[in-house]
DNA sequence: TGACTCATGTCAGTATTCTGACATACCGTG
DNA sequence: CACGGTATGTCAGAATACTGACATGAGTCA
């Protein structure tokens, strides 16, 4: 069971159960948003725009994790879907400024509490106490991570 | 900066911040597996093989949480650069028993090098006692999902 | 034994994300 | 002002992972 010595122990690695716990909450979020029409990614990009309107491609790419080019591919879609609007030109250097469309903000909306009812599970057996100190101990690695 | 009422907190969610602590451990994967040849997921397919041999396409599949046709592809990649080897045959039912060759014990002990000095970065600024919660806590997170 | 359910390995096609590349716009320093 | 460095938006192609589908083997139950 416990063959120690050259590998990683996945049971108490720490690494392995983010990846799990991270794994886990997508599958749980795709489950409930898939019977919206719905997926994880344009859902960050949704929320995120909602909570910073005006954001870039760019900064809506790193604040959902992945590259501008995928970004990029995904605000098209939306913008074809009419969830979000682009200004044809840059009022300023490259960057385009996205916004919500009233519809987009309307599928937010939906998104927004089944996403809400993931995340109340997964918090489920946790104390608030214990929520404080997740979020301090995540926003730990993450520094060490990018440094 | 706070617009309060009808999304999620970015700042103080814990979902968020899985994602970002999960997205940073990957980049930083990444970036010391590249020179040497070896990906995530790969890496994380023979860890999984070095401690538990014998594992079947199915079984790696869930322990790298991927689908098992996603393994397989990977598997087979693996096998041809003899890296794993699979028997012919399957001894009992379909199941095909996965080993690790010499070779792909070589390989993977330069990649647990590499990963293990990232793990360390990422825990450099928690206490045993903070590693140790924040295990339990994950623990919860992934229950309450699952359930 | 036979029927049913479930899990597995695998093939094929699709979807998503990434890497590479390019032109362009800002910004600092000389 | 000129210029190198950095950031952006975007296109194209490659890599990766996924969904759908099928045949097969094991286990269960009547």
């Amino acid at each position: 069971m416990s063959q120690d010595g050259a590998g990683i122990h996945l049971e108490t690695s720490l690494g392995y159960l983010l990846k799990e716990a991270s794994s886990a909450l997508r599958t749980a979020m795709e489950d409930v948003l898939r019977p919206l029409g719905m997926t994880v990614t344009r859902y960050s990009c949704l929320e995120l725009l909602a909570q910073r309107p005006g954001l870039s491609n760019s900064e809506l790419a790193r604040g959902t994790f992945v590259t501008r080019q995928s970004m990029n591919v995904l605000l098209q879609a939306l913008e074809r879907e009419g969830l979000v609007t682009r200004p044809p030109e840059a009022p300023v250097g490259k960057v385009l400024p996205t916004r919500l469309t009233p519809t987009g903000r309307k599928a937010l909306e939906k998104a927004t509490v089944a996403v809400r009812s993931v995340e109340l599970r997964m918090l489920a057996g946790l104390t608030d106490d214990e929520q404080a100190q997740a979020l301090r101990i995540l926003r730990s690695m993450v520094r060490s991570l990018q440094a």
